[in-house]
DNA sequence: ATATCATATTAGTATATTCTAATATACTAA
DNA sequence: TTAGTATATTAGAATATACTAATATGATAT
């Protein structure tokens, strides 16, 4: 599984080729983790709109969720992708 | 011009969300410059293909390309991307 | 058991991307 | 000025992505 070749690289990217998935991933980034409600409330889109993108980013196993009772809490799980933001301070 | 929203971010992901753009970008972080018959020759994909993957690099800002006589040399002229990919060495 | 809150999934349509094949443009050399 | 090399552009079909609206699932509390 070699993390660097061009179609890992270029599904990552792919995974973050969407403003609103930047803007989740920049929030997880910040404040470590967040459940979905919170996120719909700071992004101001629809529920639905904001659980497809979070589909999105854990298939490309960008983030991860976690259940907390009623709610799921997500994080950042992919220590390239966590580099990469990093990279953009 | 903010270069960390969320907008341009995507903007940046989205030109380099495919292995035959993310190849080209790397071969030219590699080797500071290349023409076109090089990256076709290199790629092993139609020309045509090369120039409408170069032509979206240059679109958003990733890459410029220099005329050399014949020839077009392109080049990696944003800063943003050579920070992300030297971050993932 | 039912109601409620939090989140996910589905279906359908609109839009964007990608590839291939054909053609066009720009430069160089003879 | 003609031929050849290097690169770009266009058109069209196939595929992928994104949004909206509706519905489903899972957990908690009463």
């Amino acid at each position: 599984m070699e993390k660097s070749e061009p179609e890992n690289l270029s599904e990552i990217f792919k995974a973050l080729a969407h403003p609103i998935r930047v803007q989740i991933v920049m929030g997880l980034m910040k404040k470590h983790e967040c459940n979905v409600s919170k996120m719909v409330e700071g992004l101001g889109v629809p529920q639905p709109t904001v659980s497809q993108h979070l589909n999105i980013l854990k298939a490309h196993g960008v983030i991860e969720g976690f259940r907390n009772g009623n709610q799921i809490c997500y994080k950042v799980t992919n220590e390239q992708v966590k580099k990469l933001f990093k990279s953009l301070d």
